[in-house]
DNA sequence: TTAACATATGATATATTATAACGTACTGAA
DNA sequence: TTCAGTACGTTATAATATATCATATGTTAA
């Protein structure tokens, strides 16, 4: 028997499934920052008030957020942020993997695992914009083994899988 | 036993293979242009001289080239030649499935196989630039029945694969 | 044949995304 | 205490992509 959508959400190679309305976002922003922290403190690395700001900015939504709405959003509190100001911290989050970069979208996505580093796999809703991340090790294993038939090295993988998310199709939105 | 790498360069998974030095490029550009005109005869779309110049400066090698290198090359006989002129030139092609996008490079190659649509897997090595394209059935069905667990409708994958070719890691480039 | 419409390209301007380069302030180690 | 490294400020600019309106060309159908 098929697994149902719930289980197959709730599975380990689900990092961080499509989000429902009522979910506790506030709590999930906190998990996040505490998550980083500890990385963070890990790799010795320093999560500055700006670093953990716009990771903040990065979880105020589950979708992926450009560098320049970013941007707007940290003027905000500081009057003087310019575009540096934001790719600097946006490289950081990156080289920490405490976000992904959605190159499909030039957006950029909070990641749900920050404790391990990973490449990224993508699900994004073309309607509602979500993001959904995975760690399928069958996506991973067919990749790998293809490669390695051709003898390549692999160092980075994107996967994006752009479609329409299991609450769209339902709620009939045809966009 | 494992095949060697020639035996899974030659599988037909793998539409287009790095490219040997010894190539016939001459050939292969005159083949995928011939595929081209036939593509767009069967679609009853216009394969206008402008887009078959473009089409072949994006053949013109087997790596990715950004619009607006082939923007230069263009103004070469099109003293004219705007970015508009190259991005529509580019989005025929792109809707026609004669070129694909690398998104993680922002820039363009040539389809190796246009008979047929299909969303595009490659392999990019860092050190030469080239890509390899392939249409691997395990990488798509492990990345289908994942989509599948979660209800999602899949209607675009972008599978972009950094690392370095065997031909490089052979010659011990470490870049 | 021509009016009507669609398609393709020309031309200009501008939007969006990202980086270069240099300066200043703080921090912690020798 | 000076030196080196790091983080961030500031200004400028590079690189990528699109909007908009004008012009030309081709196709259809009355």
């Amino acid at each position: 028997m098929e697994k149902s959508i719930q289980e197959a959400a709730n599975d380990a190679q689900v990092i961080a499934p499509f989000q429902s309305h009522g979910h506790d976002h506030g709590q999930c922003v906190v998990e996040a920052i505490a998550a980083a922290e500890s990385r963070c403190e890990k790799d010795g690395s320093s999560f500055t008030p700006l670093r953990r700001q716009v990771l903040e900015l990065v979880w105020s939504s589950h979708g992926p957020v450009g560098a320049y709405e970013l941007l707007e959003k940290l003027r905000g509190s500081r009057r003087n942020a310019a575009p540096p100001t934001v790719y600097r911290a946006l490289d950081f989050l990156m080289e920490h993997g405490l976000i992904h970069r959605i190159e499909s979208l030039n957006a950029y996505v909070g990641c749900g695992d920050p404790a391990r580093l990973h490449g990224g796999q993508f699900l994004i809703c073309r309607d509602c914009q979500s993001v959904a991340e995975l760690d399928d090790s069958a996506i991973d294993r067919a990749v790998t083994r293809r490669a390695d038939a051709l003898g390549f090295d692999v160092q980075q993988q994107t996967v994006e899988i752009i479609g329409q998310c299991a609450d769209c199709s339902a709620r009939g939105n045809d966009d």
